[in-house]
Order: C-alpha cells, then sequence, then structure tokens
DNA sequence: ATAACAAATCGGTAATTATAGATTTATTAT
DNA sequence: ATAATAAATCTATAATTACCGATTTGTTAT
C-alpha cells in the first residue's frame, strides 16, 4: 500500500472512470444475467465494453488496481468480477491527508 | 485544477518529499539569511540541495506544482520562492474523497 | 555596461507507461 | 476429448515522463 504506487494507478483517466462505474453497477452496466446481482462487482466483459478498451488492456488495469488494494477480484466460473474496496480506498485518503 | 493532473503531479516520489519538506520550512531547511523568515516559502535552491537533483529539473517540478496549484511562487530579487498552497491542496482531497 | 548568480526554458536520452495483438491458461458445455 | 469462451500473460510499439546539460532571461552589484 505504497502512496506513490497509489498515485500511479490514479493518475490514468481510465482507470479513475473504472473506479467510479464501479461505485454504481446497477446504473453503469447492463444487469448480470449468469448471477443476477453485482454482489461480487463486475466482470471484466462489461468493463471493457464500456471502457472501449481491449481485453488485454483491461485486464492489466484491473490487476494494477487489484495490487495497489483498490479492487477485489472473485472468479466464478468463466467470470471474474471486480469490486471496490472501500475500506482501503477510505485508507488510502487518510494517509494522504496527513502525509501530504 | 485537473484531478488526472494533479495525481500526475503526485505520483513521483521527489514531488512529494518536497510538498512535505515545504510543511515545515525551519525543520527542513536552513535559514534565509537574506530573508530572516519563511513567510514566502523557501527558495528554490535550498530545494534543489535537498532534493540531490539538478537545477533544471527542480524548476521544472516547482513549475508542475505550480501549474496544479499546489504551491505558489515569489520571487524577491534574484530568488524565488515556493510556498504550499493548503487551500488548494485541501479542496483536492475533498474532491478526490467525492469523485473518487 | 558588465560580471555574477538565480531561475526558467530548450533540446536531448533513458526509463516508464499506455495500449494492442497473439498466446496460454482456466472453465464450462458438448 | 474437443470446442468455445473469459481472463491472464507475453511481446511489442508509440507516447510520456524523469531527468540532465546548455542556453537564455531576470536581477543585482560593480
Amino acid at each position: 500500500m505504497n502512496l506513490i504506487e497509489i498515485n500511479k494507478a490514479l493518475s490514468n483517466q481510465v482507470r479513475i472512470d473504472i473506479l467510479h462505474w464501479l461505485k454504481d453497477p446497477e446504473k453503469n452496466f447492463p444487469p448480470h444475467k449468469e448471477l443476477g446481482h453485482f454482489n461480487f462487482g463486475v466482470c471484466l466483459v462489461f468493463i471493457k465494453n464500456k471502457a472501449d478498451l481491449s481485453q488485454s488492456t483491461i485486464s492489466q488495469y484491473m490487476a494494477q488496481l487489484q495490487n495497489v488494494g483498490f479492487v477485489t477480484a472473485t472468479r466464478l466460473g468463466k467470470w471474474t468480477y471486480f469490486k471496490r474496496n472501500e475500506e482501503n480506498i477510505e485508507n488510502y485518503i487518510q494517509q494522504l491527508q496527513k502525509e501530504l
């Protein structure tokens, strides 16, 4: 949970957008027909479609957001679902408040 | 005052360090003998010495921090003094809190 | 006006990041 | 087993960033 690494993750518009979309899946993504809910977050295909970037790029972006602890990934069958980790996001803001 | 631009400015360790040092000039820098105070902040030479990077690099870094509104620059004679803009820094954190 | 020095700007190179396509590794349905 | 599909990983290229040295621009002291 390094501040610089997090700031790097947040210095790209697409990754910021993704985090923002994940705040309200119902509003920003079509429903998961397999699952019927967003309890585990949103599957990568939907994020990719919304961001309009390649699968590999989005997969890498999500890995970066995972690495800094801002999202969790849950694999269910073929799909991986990504969900914000609110606690870590808040902690980061706290840390920023202190150290900045 | 763009979020991404600010995050970029904050994704470099040296710039983060500088912002941190500027929080407490008395503690982090030798006294300004010309001026006798840090009311306008800290002069570039001192920041450069502390960061141990070239004059041009530090000048550029300070310009970046200025561009995002995190420091103000005051030229007095030959020297330019840099001071944190606490209001803008706080605003940024607020904005982050909302948009993230 | 000239010398001296601080800071800004310009032009360059090495390192890093953004992004893609191809390949590989799950996982499920036939 | 095989085909189909989702996601991760590997390799590559273009764009951006991290610096630096050289030059220019301000400012002050001679």
